[in-house]
DNA sequence: CCTTGCCCTAAAGTATGGTTTAGGGTTTAT
DNA sequence: ATAAACCCTAAACCATACTTTAGGGCAAGG
């Protein structure tokens, strides 16, 4: 009925040494032993490493994880604390995707000028304009493969 | 007329040592010196060091930042190379960026249960099936605050 | 009984991306 | 000519998140 530490590995992808990793940094204290001292995982705390899962996706530090994990473990009367925690994680998780949002906007502008059929020339000139900027400074130019 | 590492740190938010870091890992090649040794920033320094941060704002690693430096100092021949190291790469990041946004959604799931007027209950009920799941597989029950 | 395949811990090692420290020149204003 | 405010390198140190290694126990089949 419980699952042993392989099992939940191939579940949810994360290597073996990952999940004894995280049981050690105080991730998992809800997972139970059974009579051999194994990991018994039930599909409640399959529920919670899923949580955990997406926390670590999103960027949270394992610190903070374990902060999360320390409420739920506190009891239902944690309801407001867990909610602030992952509330100001949402705003943090949000302003980093738009900001990733911002750079890949310029990549893609990189892209497109690559990508338009007078390339060479555009790419030729970029050249030529950071040459005469080290000239113009009176600096050695390194551009000149 | 050319810009001191400081300057330079200022005008981009990175650390003084960052810069340094960087251009020890090979990622700044372009960068004179002045003749005390100092490092002289041009605005077309400038410019490739934006493209730099963008790429590190989208995940990029190092070693790869440095792959497309390479390419950059190597002249306007290597403008397909680039353009294939940009659009592998901003796959990488739409990827990653959907990833986030489908752990994103299901936190958001978890603050829209604690945000409604009966979390109390929620919580609780989540709380006692966690429960129920230890004690149905004859394992001890950690969530007993 | 013994091999095979699991499981365990503790501790060391790895990868990445920096920051800090120690020691030492340069430039500028007083 | 000296102090303050810059700049430099090399190397050590740090944080984060794992992975690997070493040594060993448990359980089932032949």
């Amino acid at each position: 009925m419980a699952y042993s530490i392989q099992t939940v590995a191939k579940k949810t992808g994360l290597a073996i040494s990952t999940l004894r990793f995280y049981d050690k940094a105080g991730l998992l204290p809800f997972v139970a032993r059974d009579s051999s001292g194994y990991r018994a995982f039930t599909d409640g705390d399959l529920a919670l490493l899923h949580t955990i899962v997406c926390l670590k996706n999103t960027g949270m530090k394992i610190a903070d994880i374990r902060r999360y994990i320390e409420l739920v473990m506190a009891g239902p009367t944690t309801a407001k604390d867990r909610q602030a925690l992952l509330a100001a994680h949402r705003e943090v998780v949000v302003a980093k995707q738009q900001e990733i949002a911002r750079s890949l906007a310029e990549i893609d502008y990189k892209l497109q000028m690559y990508a338009s059929p007078d390339a060479e020339a555009k790419v030729a000139q970029e050249w030529a304009l950071a040459s005469a900027d080290k000239e113009k400074n009176g600096l050695p130019n390194p551009f000149t493969a």
